[in-house]
DNA sequence: CTGAAAGCGCTTACAG
DNA sequence: CTGAAAGCGCTTACAG
C-alpha cells in the first residue's frame, strides 16, 4: 500500500491540499466545519506528512548531525544519550556520526550531513581537522564545538577549563601528602589531554615538586592502554605513591594493573581520574575523579545551537568555559611517609 | 553564500542540468570533453548533492532509524555502536532514537522515522507496543527487532537464546559446587529477563536444587538497582553463595554491595552477569559473565535489513537465534561448604 | 551524445 | 474563508 499524501486527504475531505496543509499546520483559519472533515479524512487515512518534501521547500529540516570521537568511550556515549534527550525535546532528531578518531570517516560524514541539510551540527573533534569545520561554516550550518577546542573563529564553544581541572585534581594528591605522582596522559595532540596536563605540571611547580618525564605514561584514553600504562609505571625504577589518569576508562585500566601487581587501592596507590563517568561509583575502591558537568556541556551546546537555528542573535564565537569539580570517593587516600 | 545547485552546476558547465545530474551519478554516457568541463565546475563551485531533494524524488533515503530503549546501557550503547559502525560502511546514516524505556517517546520517534522516510528501522523494544511496529509495517518500512523478541509476525529478528543462556549460567555455578544461587533479574515485561530466569529456573530443577524465591530479587537493569538488590540480599535470611546477575551493569552494582558489606569476591560469594560489556575485563575481580555476540547481532540484524532495502528475496518472518557463551573470568570460584 | 519537461510531496505568496 | 499555482532541487523516462 503507498504511503498516503496530503493529496489523497484532500480527495477525501473534498477541499483542495492548500487547507489540507493549512490544517495540518495550523497555519489558517478555516471554517469549523471544513476542518473538522479534514481532520476525519486525515485519521482515517492514517496521514503522516513526507519530512522530506517539506523540508526541501521550508528549507528546515529540524535534524542536527551529532560528531563524536568515539562512541565507545562512556564519556562521549553520556555526552550523545544527553544531546539526544534535550533534542527530543526541542522536536530535533540528531544523526550519530562516530568518527572513530578517523579523519577520513570524519570528513564522509561531514558530506552527508551537508547533503542531509541538518539544520546544526554539535562538533566534537577527533583531532586536528579544522577543513571539516570550515565546510559547514561555508554552507551556513551554525556548529557548536564541545570538549575539544579547535582553531576556528566561527563557531561556538564550549569547553571545561582542562588546565584548572588538571591543576586541582594534582593539588588534591599533593595536599594528601604526595610528593611522587605519576601521570598517564591522553594522546598528546587532543587539546582535553595537553590542557590537563599542562595543569599537573603547573601544580607541581608551585608546590615545588619537580617534574619527573619517568612519571609520565602515554594512553589513547581506551580501558586497554591504561592497563598497559600503569604496568609500564609499576616495572619502572620509578615510585609513584599516586597517579593522575587523565580520564576514567584509564583509571580503571590503570586500577586493574595495580590489583594484578599484587597493590591495593588506595593504601599502597593512589588513582584519581577525569570524568565521572556513572560506573565510576560502582566500581571497587570507588573512584576519586575530576567531574566534567557533562549535562551541563550538552544543555549549553544545545542551546547555543537552538539560538541559532531559531535566528536568535548572539556573538558568533561565544566561548562558554565550564568548571570542573573533584569528587572525593575511595581511590586515593593520605600518604604519610 | 547560499547552496550551489544543480542549476548553477550546469550554467557554469554550460550544460543541462540532466547532463550534471547523470555525470554526478555517472549513470549515462558522456562525452568526455563535456564531462570534464562538468567536472571542474562540481569541483569549482564545491557542489554537495541535496539528500533531500534526491531522495523525494527516489524514495530513497540511505537512512535508517535505530531504537533502543536505553542509551545508558553499555549493552546498547555498543550496539548502537556497532550499527552504526556496518551503516556507515555500507553508506547508510542511523538515527538515533533513545525511547527511554518511555512508550509515549518510542511512539513520537516512530512518527519522526515515518516522517523523515527511513529505508528501515533496527528496533530493541522498550516493552510491549507491537502498535509502533505494526505503524512502521504498515507503511512497508522493513523492520528487523533485535534483541527483544516482539509479537509480531511481520518482522525478522535476532535474538539470543536467553533461556538456554540462563541454563549455561546457572550450570557454571553448580558445578562450581554452589546450592544456594540467588538471581537478581531485570524487569519481569522484558522478555530477555524473563526468559533468562526461566534457564536458571530449568537448571535448579534439572540438578534436584529447589527453587527459592526468597533468593530472588528484581532490578532494572541499571547499576543502582543491582547494588540495592544486592543489599537485600544480604540483609534477608536467605544464605546465598552465589548470585547470577541477569546483566553486567547490575552485576557491577551487586559486586559493590557485597564489598561494602565486606565480603569478598568470589571466596565469600561468586557472582556471575550476563553481556560482556567491554569494562568486564577492566574491573576486579574481573566480571565472568555470559557474552552477547554483539557484533554478530547487528551484523546480523544489518544484513536482513539491507536485504530488504535491496530488494533481495527472504523470508518475511526469518528468526536468527544466537547463542551466548560463558566468560570465566574471576568473580565465580568454587565452594566448598 | 544531450536536453526539455514531468513529477516527487509539500508550503506559501497571491488572488478572490 | 478558500484555492490555483509556483517552486524547493533533484531524477528519469522520452525524444531527437
Amino acid at each position: 500500500m503507498p504511503r498516503v499524501t496530503i493529496k489523497d486527504v484532500a480527495r477525501a475531505a473534498q477541499v483542495s491540499i492548500t487547507t489540507v496543509s493549512h490544517v495540518v499546520n495550523n497555519t489558517r483559519f478555516v471554517d469549523p466545519a471544513t476542518k473538522q472533515r479534514v481532520l476525519t479524512a486525515l485519521e482515517e487515512l492514517g496521514y503522516q506528512p513526507n519530512s522530506l518534501a517539506r523540508s526541501l521547500r521550508s528549507g528546515v529540516t529540524r535534524t542536527i548531525g551529532l560528531v563524536v570521537p568515539d562512541a565507545s568511550n562512556l564519556f562521549f556515549a553520556d555526552v550523545a544519550r544527553k544531546i539526544e534527550d534535550i533534542g527530543f525535546q526541542q522536536g530535533y532528531s540528531v544523526i550519530l556520526c562516530n568518527s572513530d578518531n578517523n579523519p577520513g570517516k570524519q570528513s564522509r560524514y561531514i558530506n552527508t550531513l551537508l547533503a542531509k541539510q541538518v539544520d546544526g551540527v554539535i562538533f566534537i573533534s577527533s583531532g586536528s581537522e579544522p577543513d571539516d569545520l570550515m565546510r559547514l561554516v561555508e554552507n551556513n550550518i551554525p556548529v557548536v564545538v564541545a570538549d575539544r577546542d579547535v582553531p576556528l573563529e566561527l563557531a561556538d564553544v564550549v569547553l571545561l577549563d582542562n588546565e584548572q581541572a588538571g591543576y586541582d585534581a594534582t593539588k588534591h594528591l599533593i595536599n594528601l601528602g604526595h610528593r611522587f605522582i605519576a601521570c598517564i596522559t591522553g594522546p598528546n595532540h587532543l587539546a582535553p589531554s595537553m590542557q590537563r596536563f599542562e595543569g599537573y605540571k603547573r601544580c607541581l611547580k608551585e608546590n615545588g615538586i619537580d617534574f619527573d618525564p619517568k612519571l609520565i605514561e602515554m594512553g589513547d584514553f581506551r580501558f586497554p592502554s591504561g592497563e598497559e600504562a600503569m604496568q609500564r609505571l609499576l616495572s619502572s625504577s620509578s615510585r609513584a605513591t599516586a597517579v593522575f589518569v587523565l580520564n576514567d576508562m584509564m583509571a580503571i585500566g590503570a586500577m586493574s594493573a595495580a590489583h594484578k601487581a599484587g597493590l591495593s587501592i588506595p593504601k599502597d596507590i593512589s588513582i584519581i581520574g577525569f570524568d565521572d563517568i556513572e560506573i565510576d561509583a560502582a566500581i571497587t575502591p570507588a573512584l576519586t575523579t575530576m567531574a566534567q558537568p557533562i549535562e551541563e556541556m550538552a544543555q549549553y551546546a544545545m542551546n547555543l545551537l537552538i539560538e541559532h537555528l531559531v535566528g536568535k542573535k548572539h556573538e558568533l564565537n561565544q566561548r562558554i568555559i565550564l568548571t570542573s569539580r573533584l569528587i572525593k570517593r575511595d581511590s586515593t587516600a593520605r600518604w604519610e611517609e
